[in-house]
Order: C-alpha cells, then sequence, then structure tokens
DNA sequence: GGGCGGCTACTCGGATATATTCTGTCCGAGTGATAATGG
DNA sequence: CCATTATCACTCGGACAGAATATATCCGAGTAGCCGCCC
C-alpha cells in the first residue's frame, strides 16, 4: 500500500494556494519552481483536482490553479481521494465463494466479514483526513508564513 | 494507494488456519486449492507472515503451514503488515525544504504539518486493525464453521 | 519382533520472466493581455 | 486621446515513452515419514 509521490505534491500546492489572495492564481510551472517539482507532471497530477472540484483553473496569461472553494471546505481527504481515486485500498474478490472451499451463496448474503473489518479500517482513515480542512493547516501555521508564500509563489525575484 | 490482492489471500489463509485443530498444518498447496489461487505465489505470499513470526512453517510431508502463535494473540494489523510492509503509505520527501520556497532549516524542527496529519490517519487505520484479532473473526462465525473449514481445507475428498 | 538405514515423496524457499501502474515528457488547443493602429 | 483589432505569449489539457512494483511461474534444498533390511 502505498500512496503516489504525486499526492505529497498536491496537498502541498492545495496548502499553498489556499495562502493566496481570494481570487488569485498560481500556475503550474510557478508551483514546480516552488517546490522543485518536475513541472508537466506536476500539471497533470493537478488535472484530476479540477475535475473533482477542487481546484478550478483558468487559461491564458496571469491565469492558473486556485481554489474551487474556500480552504475551510477543502478537506485533505479531497485533496487526497481526487488524485488518488477514491476506492478502497482493500478490494474484496470473494474468494470466499471459489475453490473446495466456496460457501454456498446463501451464505454470502453477509458481507464478508474480513473486507468488512479492512472497510472500518479504511472508514478510520478517511475520517480522520476528512477531518482536516486547508483552512486548520493553515491555522496551525506562523503568521509569517502566507506572506512569504505569496512572495516566493508569484513573485518574480 | 491499492492493498495487493495477496493481501486478501492471507487474511483469509490466516483465518483458516486459525480454525484448525492446535498443532495441525496446511500446505500452501491446501490452502490454493481450498480458495483456488495460484499455489506457487500463494506460497511466496505466505513466506513475509513467516519471517514476521505470525506463521509456522515445517517441511516435509505432512508438514505446511500454522499460526505462529495464538489466534488471539494475532491481529489484521499483524498479517497486514507482514505482507504489506509496515510503513506508511505516505512518505514525506520534504519538498519544503527544496526549490524556491524552501524553508530554512531552522523551520524544520517540527515535523512537516501535512506529514503529520497522514501519519494521524494511518494511525487511525492501524489501530482499526490492530483492535481485531484472528480470534474476534472466528468468534463472529457461525459456529459450524471450522469444522467445515478443517474438512475441506484439509480432507482428501 | 525390534531397531536401523536408506529412500522417496512432499514441503518450503529463493531466483527468474511478464503485466500493470506510476513517473516523466512532449506537443497542441484555447485564452486573455498587450500593443500597434486608425479615427 | 480613445476604441478597435490583430498579434502573441502564456495557460491548461491530453497523448506518448521509460521505470518501478506487483503478479505469476519454475526449479532446487531440506526434511519427515516410510519401507525394507539386518540383528
Amino acid at each position: 500500500m502505498k500512496l503516489p509521490v504525486s499526492t505529497e505534491w498536491v496537498l502541498h500546492c492545495a496548502t499553498s494556494l489556499a495562502q493566496l489572495e481570494p481570487g488569485a492564481t498560481a500556475s503550474a510551472a510557478q508551483l514546480a519552481r516552488y517546490y522543485d517539482l518536475p513541472q508537466a507532471y506536476l500539471a497533470k497530477q493537478l488535472q484530476p483536482l479540477v475535475k473533482a472540484g477542487v481546484l478550478a483553473a483558468t487559461t491564458g496569461p496571469r491565469g492558473g490553479f486556485r481554489l474551487a472553494r474556500q480552504a475551510a471546505e477543502i478537506t485533505m481527504l479531497d485533496v487526497v481521494e481526487a488524485v488518488d481515486g477514491a476506492s478502497s485500498p482493500y478490494e474484496c474478490r470473494e474468494i470466499r465463494q471459489q475453490g473446495r472451499g466456496a460457501l454456498p451463496p446463501e451464505e454470502c448474503r453477509t458481507p464478508c466479514l474480513i473486507a468488512a473489518k479492512m472497510a472500518d479500517a479504511h472508514a478510520a482513515w478517511r475520517g480522520s483526513l476528512g477531518g482536516v480542512s486547508l483552512a486548520d493547516l493553515l491555522g496551525e501555521l506562523p503568521s509569517w508564513v502566507p506572506r512569504r508564500t505569496r512572495q516566493r509563489l508569484t513573485g518574480t525575484g
């Protein structure tokens, strides 16, 4: 079970975008320079966030990405599931119904117990990430961070 | 984030082994037949469980795998982490220290906030799985299951 | 009949190919600002 | 000086290769039981 590296990228990018003034944008190139990431691949990974309605993208000069809604309304889970998919890492393939030990269908009306427990664990994980919004993250940062982020992210110097 | 298919296999195999009489063993071939799985690959996936001390393997005729300790002392987390590794799915690569936005080292004494939240979520996941032992799983099964499992798993007919 | 030795068949364990997914790169369509131009 | 218009640089978006991991397979080393043989 391994999350793609891009998960870290988009989480940091979303946090940075949350520090911009309302309406301001940052391009994929700017974000890539800010974190020293491959620009094209980063842009590719930001696309699913746009499709998921987490980010909004505007083209043309002075265009780029911005949050699609307020930082308090975007959770880490939204970001992670947008880029990595919302499906559970454990996929029950009903092997209890295969082979010599195959259970009769009438015994499989209830979900596989193991799958249920794995789903519980996944729900706990989702609950933990769903309880943290981007605004919560910013709240734990020193107060001088956003100004610095804006300057280094969108500034030219 | 996707768990290997073999995770399902070893969880079910461990649960089945927990239903055997104490000291009894089941070979990889028997388990593979029981669930209709590729025998060689299943054996390969059971190996890390032996290394982790969850299962014990005995060679030779009438050999095979058995639980290394009591079912109540083996959690689903033990099984999952044995086969999939215990490392967190999110790996912080400290991109906050790279690129134009690189934070000075003295600001990075505290762990990356995003990584901390991801670690919290992973801890919640581990806590959920760690709270369920194989004995707990057996406790939720109908009482006639273990006898049937023993018969179909180790029987010849 | 009992003990011993060799043999055999069965087990796990590790080394070796193939498929799928993640990572990285490129180029094209679209858009908004910009600057020249004419009134 | 202002409105208009054509240009152009910059943006995202999707199509195309390379690398890492998961999946599947095979063969070899080791061992426990078993059978025959000897005492």
